[in-house]
DNA sequence: TGTACATCAGTGAACGCGCGTTCACTGATGTAC
DNA sequence: TGTACATCAGTGAACGCGCGTTCACTGATGTAC
């Protein structure tokens, strides 16, 4: 049979999730670096001690908040690279699922962007490395399209980067554009749509 | 005659220039949302109060760090945008123009970077507003090249903007590229030629 | 199944500290005559 | 040029407050027999 876990650790999980997802929401009106222990735990309904049963730190909350934003985002990147049909296709989807993602997990899209840059050392690296991991990917799913022949890897690794920039700028736009009109919406849409068709252009005839 | 500042307000001046560059250099190591009036004067060796001469809040002292940052920022663009030659001599030299100004200036590329999606709203906005500023004036910029002919206006903003956001991330990855060996900057200068390159390539074909 | 003991997530009081903001002030600079 | 008054950048004491961290604790859950 399986291992369940006991009530207690189970109870213990549901507390940890109950600060990150405080933590989460608490951030969309600050930094990382400016949130407090307490406000935390007070907004989740526990002693501030208890935070200190889960986490050494806000600084180390944040690191556990990147595992989960974008881990939450991996699967995105899976699909978009999987997909399959013409440039323009591909494109269309893409954009696609990035909206869709930040409708599902806005709060992971705004972390992760005001984060990279963020004042917090850990946190930007957790980021940093984490995006490094996902162009590995992305590169790596290049290499096997026909189009990639002829290219150094380097200029591969150059192409899967940034793709990778261009889906968290793609990301930042519709959050931006998630309180506004439909009509906002749609304008980021055909924005993205035409940089990465550009991009692609330039792809096509890179070797020329 | 000229007017010149009386004393007064020239001692004015250098307190509040003082400020602010005591401020930046603490927000090397920390967000904008979590920096302290207190901690700003103490770097100064004012009081406190003093502060209050100067800014409401330090989220006012952010705003007109943005001016300033900004402000050094545009030259640079001005003179991107006049560079003429053939496209491979206007990247190299819109690249070398970048890694300089974030030698002579990394405080200001680092506060734009970290606070252009951070916590503090009118400084965003702030940002927000001067990037459009700036891609307004390549737009312009570009529309008067040959290579323009054909482009809609939407297309051109859109190429526009892409510039600005190349210019930026390459800015942030010479500034992460400050404290490291001299081959990762020129890792930094290659990538983003190369990037450019492919921008410049899909840009030639866009009409095909 | 029942009992005795161990574990440990969450508590609540207490601490010293630095924060932002107020206020009446001081004394150098500026201005009117 | 000298005098009398106004301005105002910077001061220093005081305030109430929320912060992060410590500590000994409680009582539900887990384990050994």
């Amino acid at each position: 049979m399986s291992h369940t876990l006991g009530l207690r650790q189970a109870q213990k999980q549901k507390t940890r999730q109950a600060l990150l997802d405080a933590a989460l929401e608490l951030l969309e009106g600050q930094s990382l670096s400016s949130l407090g222990l307490r406000e935390v735990t007070r907004a989740v309904g526990v002693a501030p001690t208890a935070f200190y049963r889960h986490f050494r730190s806000t600084e180390d909350l944040g690191v556990a908040l990147v595992d989960q934003a974008l881990g939450s985002l991996h699967p995105m990147i899976r699909s978009i690279v999987s997909t399959t049909g013409d440039s323009e296709e591909r494109i269309a989807r893409a954009v696609e699922l990035i909206a869709d993602h930040v409708d599902a997990y806005p709060s992971h899209v705004r972390f992760i962007a005001r984060e990279r840059h963020g004042g917090v050392r850990p946190v930007r690296e957790a980021i940093h490395d984490e995006l490094a991991r996902f162009a590995e990917e992305v590169g790596t799913a290049l290499a096997t399209d026909p189009q990639a022949e002829g290219w150094s890897d380097d200029d591969l690794r150059m192409l899967a980067e940034l793709y990778v920039d261009q889906m968290l700028v793609t990301a930042s736009l519709f959050l931006e554009a998630l309180q506004g009109p439909e009509e906002e919406r749609r304008h980021v849409t055909g924005l993205a749509v035409r940089r990465l068709r550009l991009i692609s252009i330039g792809r096509a005839h890179w070797l020329d």
